[in-house]
DNA sequence: GCGTTAGTCGACACGTTGTCGTGTATCTAT
DNA sequence: ATAGATACACGACAACGTGTCGACTAACGC
């Protein structure tokens, strides 16, 4: 017990982070698609049937990654309501949100820019609208909807991630403090979710 | 000039269809990716060696097919500002948007539902956000700012396509004059766009 | 009708995939 | 510290998809 063993075998955790680095090195070079197990490996400097021990294929390990990602996430975000809000001072959930990106950058600038990651976008933005549209719920209990909440909702979580590739893409100019302003900003007071 | 040849040779026409339409029924089953040109050919009943001289690969077949979606919604909304808008009357360029969807929905089912196509979505991304950044900077030419345009115009376009993305996973439950008018309402009044 | 061009066909080398069995290094538990 | 389990490396394998070739046939446009 003198030292933490952190999870499992030491062998297996290097070969994961080594496969998962070469992933991401791989894809600021040349598409997902594109990319074979065979090169995931040659610079992961692992062979090719430990790579099938672990995963079924390179959709898996990228399905790993995102997960991680995501849960890395919800365990940042889910003690923070995204409704506490007052005109002034930037929702710290939303804040919470860019500067979770900014720290994961380079994942972000792959799932999020260029052709980006599909599969973890719809993620997102199921986890985002879930997140908005229960907000809502909880605002407006017994007041008159103007227009159906999933609609709004999801149409709040397009824009936040669209807003977020654009500040990836612009090399983040502003800071999270100010993005997560700007991004309330743009729905205008007495909209909702403010 | 008794039959007009339309565009080239009949055969090239037929063709390039039926590829098109193998492909648009394939990604029906099964995700793009592991498609092969094979499948392709074999379910639009055409050699593989015509396949290749026609496209390079599979990825370029797709292209084209995008392409051509693109442009025909330009043709359709090149002449309809999207800024001519009265509270009660939707305006005449999102109706459009939204009746273009519902024309070309096995398109859009697979361009924006699923995973959907990365490529495509970027396309469109930057083609509303363009949009709105023009009407924007019509608007208030002399009004000052009270945030960049170009946050504003991304954040409406990832808006936009996100709820149309959950309008065909809804199977389009409401007309594309109360799409268009939830779209601009959740937007809320004197927030620009309006 | 005649020349041109698209399509078919079979075959080829090549790279990637996924899965073996065997041997060796390294971790965990006692 | 030692013994047993297990992850990894290695080489080989068949199966499959890819991209290209030359020669033959069918269909189109003028």
């Amino acid at each position: 017990m003198k030292s933490s063993p952190e999870q499992g075998d030491l062998r297996v955790r290097r070969t994961h982070k080594l496969l998962w680095e070469a992933l991401m090195a791989e894809m600021a070079v040349r598409p997902f698609e594109q990319i074979s197990v065979s090169d995931i490996c040659e610079r992961a400097m692992v062979h090719r049937t430990t790579f099938y021990k672990h995963y079924e294929d390179k959709y898996a390990l990228l399905e790993q990654g995102m997960r991680q990602m995501y849960d890395a996430l919800l365990a940042e975000a889910e003690h923070l309501p995204p409704s506490a809000y007052s005109v002034e001072q930037p929702p710290p959930y939303f804040v919470r949100l860019f500067e979770h990106v900014a720290q994961h950058e380079r994942f972000y600038r792959l799932a999020l820019g260029g052709d980006g990651i599909g599969r973890f976008q719809r993620l997102l933005r199921n986890y985002l609208s879930d997140k908005v549209a229960n907000t809502l719920r909880e605002e407006h209990t017994a007041g008159a909807l103007q227009f159906p909440i999933a609609i709004h909702a999801h149409y709040m979580a397009g824009a936040i991630i669209s807003v977020l590739a654009w500040w990836l893409e612009q090399d983040m100019p502003l800071s999270s403090r100010e993005m997560a302003h700007y991004l309330l900003a743009q729905h205008g007071p007495g909209a909702g979710l403010s």
